[in-house]
DNA sequence: ACGATTCGTCAAGCCGCTTTACTACCTTCG
DNA sequence: CGAAGGTAGTAAAGCGGCTTGACGAATCGT
């Protein structure tokens, strides 16, 4: 056995460690899908429920980054043919992410690789198992 | 209810979430207890087990971040007075990364934050379902 | 003994981010 | 109405954490 003078791992770690297993494999498979040119920080960009439809000023606040920030990743994506910024119909003022083809088809291998971690660790802990931790996050989640 | 065309979060959201609520606690009480000079990019090099005795070429390694990227917040940390790059009486080529009494105080605080946060969802979801929750996670982590 | 490897570091540069400042548009309410 | 204040997006400047490349010093392997 190693020597731990450290504790257990609390809460914390116990959720990066995996998150951060998710994250390189949603990149790993993204980079052999041919989207090699798809950076890490775009990621974040992508999080859950994802960019389609939102005006960019929603978007910064939902990720906690300055309206700029964003604007650049914005710009990057779209330059890259990921998405595209068309007017708001409603709002001169406001804009709206619209994934193209492309964007639509990163989003697919992103949750392709999710659901890939997902069979295995279904696999390593069991269905039933396994279940019960996606319910208990879940519930964890949507009471925040 | 609310429109969601997405489908349900995979793991990789539900994971994520309550991370970063974790981090956004552990950083709201570093600040709170006088350690407003820590920054977020700092808690990288925090990460559990923490750099204690470890020496910078092998945590860079386990934080996949380049050595020099590494020693840069290493300085940065040793100027803040967090801790202090010793010299390796085994190995002269070598470090060893050592907190000082202001470091070990951190990490109290951060270790104190999880456990606030794991009281909360303790209480969120029961006693037992949240030992269910982190014994999953544990079994998750241990054969990864 | 000596070439190959590993340790930490210096240097240059990139990129994602922040802050400040601005224009265009929307809203509110006298 | 029309002026005042708020909000959406953008431009510019600068910073900080990161990368790659190069390097001397110490150690390891045969």
């Amino acid at each position: 056995m190693k020597e731990t003078p450290f504790g257990p791992p609390l809460i914390g770690a116990l959720l990066r460690m995996p998150w951060d297993a998710v994250q390189r494999h949603m990149l790993d498979r993204l980079h052999e899908s041919g989207f090699d040119d798809f950076d890490a920080a775009y990621l974040t960009l992508f999080q859950y429920p994802g960019p389609q439809g939102t005006r960019p000023s929603e978007l910064a606040a939902r990720l906690r980054i300055s309206k700029q920030a964003l604007n650049y990743l914005l710009g990057e994506l779209e330059r890259l043919g990921y998405l595209e910024r068309r007017p708001d119909p409603d709002d001169l003022r406001s804009k709206r992410i619209v994934l193209t083809t492309r964007g639509v088809a990163a989003v697919g291998v992103i949750r392709q690789a999710v659901t890939e971690v997902e069979r295995e660790w279904a696999r390593q802990l069991g269905p039933k198992r396994f279940a019960e931790l996606r319910a208990l996050l879940l519930e964890l989640n949507g009471s925040t």
